[in-house]
DNA sequence: TCGATTTGACCGAT
DNA sequence: ATCGGTCAAATCGA
C-alpha cells in the first residue's frame, strides 16, 4: 500500500493552499488525461489517486475542514483500486464519486450501460442559479426506480443559433430538497456567454453577509496542452425567463476569460469537485457557489457527466 | 397573438 | 422489450 502526502509549507494560508492544490490537481489531471490516452493504467491509477488527494484537500480547504498547521491528508494507492483519501468528513463522498469516476475513465473502454456520448458534467443545488444562458423545457419523464421526474431543457437558441447545450433537471433521491442539474454539451450560441447574470450584479452591490466575511479569491487555469478550446463550458446556461423569476441572489456566475484560460471565483467554504479527462482549460470560466452546491465536473469520451441544478416549474 | 410549458407519442440505444 | 431522450400538438399565460 502506497501512501501519498499532500503537504503546504506552515506558513501558508488558506488561499494559498487551496490554489497550490488545485493547480496540483490541474497539473496531474493533464498528466491523467496523456496517460488514459497512452493505455498505461497502472500509471494512470497512481495519477489518479494524487488527484484525488489533491481535490479532496481543497475541498477540506473549502469546507474548513482543513488543519491549519498545514497537515495533510492521505491518498492510498493499492494495486488494482485508487483507494479512498482517509479524509472523513462531509466531502468524503465527493472524493468517493471521484474516484469511482476517475476508475470510469481509466476503463474508459469498458462498456458503459448508459447512452450519454457527450461530455457532461452535474450539479447537486438547494436553489436556483442563474447560469447566464437561456433555456427551454422540451420533455419531462418519469425515470425507473426514481421519485422525481427528470426534466429536459435545450438551449433557448438551439434553433437561431444551432447550440446544442442541453440539461436535465432531477431532484436528488436521497435529498429531494436538492436538484441536481446534468449539463450536456458545450453552448455554441453567442451572445449567451458574454452574458452576466444578473445575480452578479445582485451580489456585487447587495453584498451578502457571505461575501463580506469572506473574501473570495481567484484562481486561474492556464491551459497548457495546445488544446484549443472554442466552447464555453456548459455551466453557464441560464435558465429560462420563468426560471430566472425564482433565481436567488445567493449564486453568482459569470464568465470572462479567454478560451485558453479558465478563472474561478471561489468563496472559501463552497464545496466543489473537478474532474476531467481533457485539459482544465473545458472547465467553467469562472463561477461562484453555494457553499451547499456542489459541482462534479466529469468529462468522458463515454460515459457521461451529471451535474445539477434546481428549478422545475413542475417541481415549485 | 405569440412564446413557453405540458404531456403523450415516437424513436433509437441497449 | 424496455428505457430514456426528443418531438410536437395542445394548452397556458402574459
Amino acid at each position: 500500500m502506497e501512501s501519498l502526502e499532500c503537504t503546504w509549507p506552515a506558513s501558508w494560508n488558506l488561499q494559498e493552499k487551496m490554489k497550490e492544490e488545485l493547480v496540483r490537481g490541474h497539473e496531474l489531471a493533464n498528466q491523467l488525461h496523456l496517460v488514459v490516452r497512452n493505455g498505461d493504467g497502472e500509471t494512470a491509477k497512481g495519477l489518479a489517486a494524487k488527484i484525488v488527494c489533491s481535490f479532496t484537500n481543497s475541498l477540506s480547504l473549502l469546507g474548513g475542514n482543513h488543519d491549519s498547521k498545514g497537515k495533510h491528508i492521505q491518498a492510498n494507492t493499492s494495486s488494482n483500486t485508487v483507494a479512498l483519501p482517509t479524509l472523513v468528513d462531509s466531502s468524503s463522498w465527493v472524493a468517493l464519486e471521484a474516484i469511482k469516476r476517475t476508475e470510469m475513465l481509466i476503463n474508459s473502454r469498458s462498456s458503459s450501460k448508459k447512452r450519454k456520448t457527450s461530455h457532461s458534467w452535474s450539479r447537486d443545488a438547494p436553489d436556483f442559479i442563474d447560469d447566464g444562458h437561456t433555456w427551454r423545457k422540451y420533455g419531462q419523464k418519469q425515470i425507473l426506480n426514481a421519485s422525481h421526474p427528470r426534466s429536459y431543457f435545450r438551449c433557448s437558441h438551439k434553433y437561431d443559433q444551432g447550440c446544442k447545450a442541453t440539461k436535465q433537471v432531477q431532484k436528488v433521491e436521497d435529498d429531494p430538497s436538492l436538484f441536481r442539474t446534468t449539463y450536456f454539451g458545450n453552448h455554441t450560441c453567442k451572445h449567451s456567454i458574454l452574458k452576466a447574470p444578473e445575480s452578479i450584479l445582485d451580489n456585487v452591490s447587495g453584498g451578502s453577509p457571505r461575501e463580506e466575511s469572506n473574501s473570495k479569491f481567484m484562481i486561474t487555469f492556464e491551459n497548457n496542452n495546445n488544446f484549443p478550446y472554442e466552447q464555453e463550458h456548459p455551466f453557464f446556461s441560464s435558465y429560462s425567463s420563468t426560471e430566472r423569476e425564482i433565481i436567488k441572489s445567493n449564486h453568482v456566475a459569470s464568465s470572462r476569460s479567454s478560451s485558453l484560460s479558465c478563472d474561478y471565483l471561489v468563496p472559501p467554504d463552497q464545496v466543489m469537485v473537478f474532474e476531467s479527462s481533457e485539459p482544465i482549460g473545458r472547465l467553467p470560466t469562472m463561477m461562484e457557489l453555494h457553499s451547499e452546491d456542489m459541482i462534479t465536473f466529469e468529462n468522458n469520451n463515454n460515459f457521461p457527466y451529471e451535474h445539477e441544478h434546481p428549478f422545475l416549474s413542475s417541481y415549485s
